[in-house]
DNA sequence: TCAATATATCTCAACATCTCGATATATGAA
DNA sequence: TTCATATATCGAGATGTTGAGATATATTGA
């Protein structure tokens, strides 16, 4: 009957505040795939934009959201800038979205928040 | 020298989009708790209301945003609605948070973006 | 020094979100 | 039907986010 299994309440300790902050960061199609890629290999602010298809602006922004969280460290080497992974969270949270949203491609409503009657 | 394991980019062939407006979902203070009651025992809106000391329209709200993305649903009985976690997603998710949020209270940086020099 | 490349910052307008208070709707009981 | 309780919706002002283009900064090499 009840698929989700019983547990505790466990936030009271925390500091949902930085949690939340946390999450919206990553919660944004660009800032993933960064995080996807970044995950793989360090790479520039260039390489993204190009693989991406994004100007570079745009994707150093982003960059520099994830890095203001400390998600993201940048690695200078010469004139370029490489970015890497510095939050392991990112990790268990990319396996989570892969594990559940793979099988099914979206398990939440496409419907936008204020639709349902 | 790097902690974060290599691994292949395998966000490709999801919808990010809709894995960020989950997360998005998720990604508040007042949402984070309520999932995490909610993960404990199914709850009304005013007994949600009263635990957080919150206004009730505003625990409605919230409520009506976890629910347009399928991560809550409503179970009436009588002039009470109790609220129901239906997403298995969020089980994970809230595991991810606890263990990696609960050691250091905030792993995240307290600056908001665009502090960096 | 100057030029070329790589990266970061600024400003703007469109858009979404958040909270609050007031009010509307729905259910059950008398 | 009328009342009381429980829940949902609406409207508005403040704030934050996004993407785009223009521009500024930093590094390297000549």
């Amino acid at each position: 009957m009840r698929k989700i299994p019983i547990r505790a309440a466990q936030f009271e300790a925390l500091d949902l505040e930085a949690v939340a902050e946390c999450l919206k960061v990553v919660a944004h199609p660009v800032r993933l795939r960064l995080v996807d890629l970044l995950l793989a290999e360090d790479l520039t602010v260039g390489q993204l934009a190009q693989r991406l298809d994004l100007p570079q602006p745009v994707v150093s922004g982003h960059l520099r959201r994830l890095q203001a969280h400390r998600l993201l460290a940048p690695i200078r080497r010469g004139r370029n800038v490489y970015y890497h992974v510095t939050a392991e969270v990112l990790v268990d949270l990319c396996k989570c979205i892969h594990s559940h949203f793979t099988a099914c491609p979206a398990p939440v409503a496409s419907n936008k928040a204020g639709g349902q009657s």
